[in-house]
DNA sequence: CTGAAAGCGCTTACAG
DNA sequence: CTGAAAGCGCTTACAG
């Protein structure tokens, strides 16, 4: 392992002048700190992490964390945020909570995260009171792409639009019988992606002059698996609706499936329309309100940089990124 | 920050006690043993990586190299060498190569992982002579998921019985013109899957009395794109096959849409089959040989563990993942 | 512009 | 079983 004498020995020069020629620093001599950069070159040295990180308490490290390993939504978040951190030098040290509330309280133990990243990344996560306070004990600069947290500069999409952009959607094809599944009755930490999306499709509908019924609402987390479940649920009840708006697209996909299954023909009988514009939507020519995920993710990781580099932490700001409406073959006027 | 001082001082022991009572070595009474961890929990105190890291040489991260950020196949991969990896205290240090060559130096330069990470999981990811040769030179534990290198131990699957299980399911429905969509035509560093696949796909037909046409033999790397485009090819050509096997599931979800697209009904008019049960493949009812990728991820992190605990470096070994086939509804019988 | 030296927070022989 | 001390490889005042 090649170190900072090695190089220092061999420009002759002190290993201070090493330290300041290799970053950049100011009070080195042109001629010097070409030299330097020259046999770091050669020498491939790079200066250890572990090491730099002692005198300094910056690890170089950015802690991007979400609630589950996989999912389209998350993997995208962090391709991009990833994109960024790597452009900017930090490494990126990936946590999921999916191993139960054991990881969970290791994720906010202030002492552990602190010593391991420079700063936090955090998506899509209900908080409790506890984990923000936790956060903020933290010292370290905390982004979340998702829901608003009190006092963390956010990343996020305006739920209620995306709400009303899907419902218009189906208004103006004519629709006026409308189906929503989405919203997790076991959440109880108030996590307002589901409520906003349909506080936007109450309000569509009661401007077309609808009230909203509310057998016509179902229940579902965001799987496939949870739109198959609010299908059959809606079927069990005594309605008809002519179109549903499906809280993301994979519950979208869900109920097309589950409707299909019972010969119920999309878009003829029911228009489906979901929330993401997931990499798969288009094989299933779902309609959506298609959201630039990745780009949230660069975003937050963008903030990140900037609050890490100039050590400033700005007023908490919320940064809405647009949503837009794609009508694909999913969604037609009701029969 | 709690640091090793803090606890030592509360409870009136050195900081070498402390170190010792913590990480479970021996030469510590039982009683101060207990006295040091209630502090420590008490305190809150954890460890600094970058400290414990310098003198010690180790960094507590594993790095995780894929490709590309995304992909079902990497995240699954991903999910499974995570899980291992958490439960052991390894933070993961998240890698991907697709921000071109810069990233890829960066990741085979030997200084800089070495100092890094105190292993590598690499996936699936053909290596040139120079990358093993610097992966050798890094002196850490290098684990591959998926295409055998040289020297280094792997996990992977038996593509040639992967291509085998494939053409046997639809040889045995009675198929005899079957197509084979697969194999990058860009790849110049005999990445090996999509030809072993094939090679399994042409002994299984030969067994059967059909000499493999080369007309229907398509290219196709692994995307859904991928298998338009192939499909679109084979419709070109002046051949009929009444099956195709698709070198995963992606590709064969991209045949199925091109078929559909043009009024070829799937399983009636062409049956496809595809590799690796993708998440969504059971939605598109896709009959496909089944592979656990968690549990690839799982194997390669429980290994790696293994290696870096025990310091041995034992001789590389190729551990091969059973696969199985799973038929649904997009293969059937030839009309 | 440059260097000598202290110090970051741990671990680990070495002594006792 | 326990502690004093050296040392890991850097960075950063402080001096010059």
């Amino acid at each position: 392992m090649t170190g900072i004498v090695d190089v220092a020995a061999r420009a002759g020069v002190s290993v201070a002048t090493v330290s300041r020629a290799l970053r950049g620093l100011p009070g080195v001599s042109a001629a010097t700190r070409q030299l330097v950069q020259d046999i770091a070159a050669e020498l491939g040295y790079v200066a250890s992490p572990s090491a730099a990180g002692l005198p300094t308490g910056r690890t170089g490290a950015v802690a991007v964390v979400s609630p589950i390993a996989r999912g389209w939504y998350f993997t995208a978040v962090l391709e991009g945020a990833q994109e960024v951190l790597a452009q900017h030098g930090y490494d990126v040290l990936r946590y999921d909570l999916s191993e139960v509330e054991t990881n969970r309280r290791k994720v906010f133990d202030t002492q552990l995260l602190r010593k391991r990243a420079d700063g936090l990344l955090i998506m899509s996560l209900p908080l409790d009171a506890d984990e923000v306070a936790a956060l903020h004990a933290m010292h370290r600069p905390v982004m979340v792409v998702g829901p608003i947290v009190p006092g963390i500069p956010t990343i996020r999409v305006d739920d209620v639009e995306v709400g009303r952009q899907a419902t218009r959607h189906l208004v103006e094809l004519g629709h006026r019988s409308v189906a929503f599944a989405g919203g997790d009755p076991d959440d109880h930490l108030g996590f307002p992606v589901s409520p906003d999306r349909r506080l936007g499709y109450a309000e569509v509908l009661r401007e077309a002059g609808v009230e909203p019924d509310p057998r016509l609402t179902v229940p579902a987390k965001f799987t496939v698996e949870a739109g198959i479940a609010a299908y059959e649920e809606l079927a069990s009840r005594d309605v008809r609706p002519t179109a549903l708006f499906a809280v993301s697209d994979e519950v979208a996909m869900g109920v097309m499936y589950a409707a299909r299954q019972r010969g119920v023909r999309v878009p003829e009988d029911l228009s489906v329309i979901g929330v993401d514009d997931h990499d798969m939507s288009w094989l299933f020519g779902l309609s959506t309100v298609a959201q630039d995920v990745r780009e949230e993710g660069r975003l937050a990781a963008m903030a990140l940089v900037e609050r890490l580099r100039s050590g400033i932490d700005t007023e908490p700001s919320i940064t809405t990124v647009p949503t837009e409406l794609i009508a694909r073959t999913s969604t037609a006027p009701p029969r």
